[in-house]
DNA sequence: ATTATATGTGAGCAACCGCTCAACTTGGAA
DNA sequence: TTCCAAGTTGAGCGGTTGCTCACATATAAT
């Protein structure tokens, strides 16, 4: 419905603008990080950034366009982390899950506090692209952590014992996502990211080499 | 910090402005379940809740007060939903956890819509409550999940092989409920709930039973 | 009845915020 | 050098929203 809506108005062509629309997506994750959604106005980007206000709009159609490019901007970067990495050498199920895992991890330590801000925007991260990411894969950590799971080495497919593994790949994405988040986006205890890490790995493993 | 910016002015003390409260939290769970956190003005809420601005001042300081004690409100009906189950009787792992696993599911079909507009700050559902919920106890439905966990029957505790049990509690606390969630609040797929909760009881039960 | 207190009303103020527009500057192609 | 498209500016309009206040009514206590 709404992809006009968050459509740019322009593209950058020159450097100048380019660096001018870097420049108010770094702000805007700046405002969000530290003060949340609500918090976030375009007379403020525009004053954070050191742009005027009109510029502003030359680039973004409204408000909800400037969260949704930083969600974009961001959940990209995440979702590289996760997609990056390279599984095929692996010989063990165990090692395969830690590696997918730490990955998570990290992707979830670059910016816990905006990813926190934009929690439900990330889920929807759209498959177009602000720019030219014309690519018709659909983004999304935990699609990209799936996707590595469904495709894993012969050897290490065969230390899972589930009947569904779509449905397997899935639990276990939610699994590794939910403990990344309690130990990194919304930190409760003064336990350390690395326990949490290990328990869902060995959560993640059990339930694999388990049968239904 | 902002406790008291968050308490009500005045608490209700006749029939009538009980009705009054209890009108303005319903209009605006409806408003933050049908539109979200941002469309959710004081304005709106009065009349939605067919009572004048002016009243609505009368026992909710602010904005952000009536979102809080929604939030509360049905913070407290989830928690119940999973507190008050009895698992003194069970004898097996599995079927524990089948019943935590179950009331969790049942308690986020209370309101989907509602929980995903609320999301955030049912975390840090206040202790102190709007009223006389004096009870020093912390609420959250995962604090209660883990609470349950911990004081399971010797027999079926007996079973966990895991060796920090406070930890292992906090795990399965997190598996089931991102699965609540993926399965009922935020659904990607044509799956039913109840093949998550299938898959989240299989997790669990396969994560304590193996030793680290 | 009378008084005191609790409750209810809604017009409207002050502040804020999304966004436009007319005027200005810059860069580069001809 | 000329010229025009690209880029930039910021005052401020129109609308919204949080919230107050002077006033009206209902209930309870005496």
């Amino acid at each position: 419905m709404n992809i006009l809506a968050l459509s740019p108005r322009k593209l950058p062509r020159q450097a100048r603008s380019r660096a001018l629309v870097d420049a108010i997506l770094d702000a805007s994750a700046h405002i969000l990080a530290e003060h949340g959604r609500e918090a976030l106005n375009t007379n403020l980007v525009a004053e954070k950034a050191g742009v005027s206000i009109g510029s502003l709009y030359q680039y973004f159609p409204n408000r909800d366009a400037i969260i949704a490019a930083v969600a974009e901007r961001h959940g990209h970067r995440v979702h590289h982390h996760v997609a990056d990495v390279d599984l095929s050498g692996e010989t063990t199920l165990k090692n395969a899950v830690r590696r997918i895992a730490h990955s998570l991890f990290a992707a979830h330590a670059l910016d816990p506090a905006l990813h926190a801000a934009l929690d439900g925007d990330l889920a929807h991260a759209h498959p177009h692209g602000h720019t030219h990411t014309s690519d018709g894969h659909h983004s999304g950590t935990k699609e990209a952590m799936i996707a590595q799971l469904l495709s894993l080495p012969r050897g290490v497919q065969n230390e899972i014992q589930r009947a569904d593994l779509k449905m397997a790949a899935t639990t276990v994405a939610e699994i590794v996502h939910a403990m990344a988040h309690a130990a990194i986006v919304h930190p409760h205890s003064r336990r350390q990211p690395n326990e949490f890490e290990y328990e869902a790995v060995c959560a993640a493993v059990a339930y694999l080499r388990t049968a239904d």
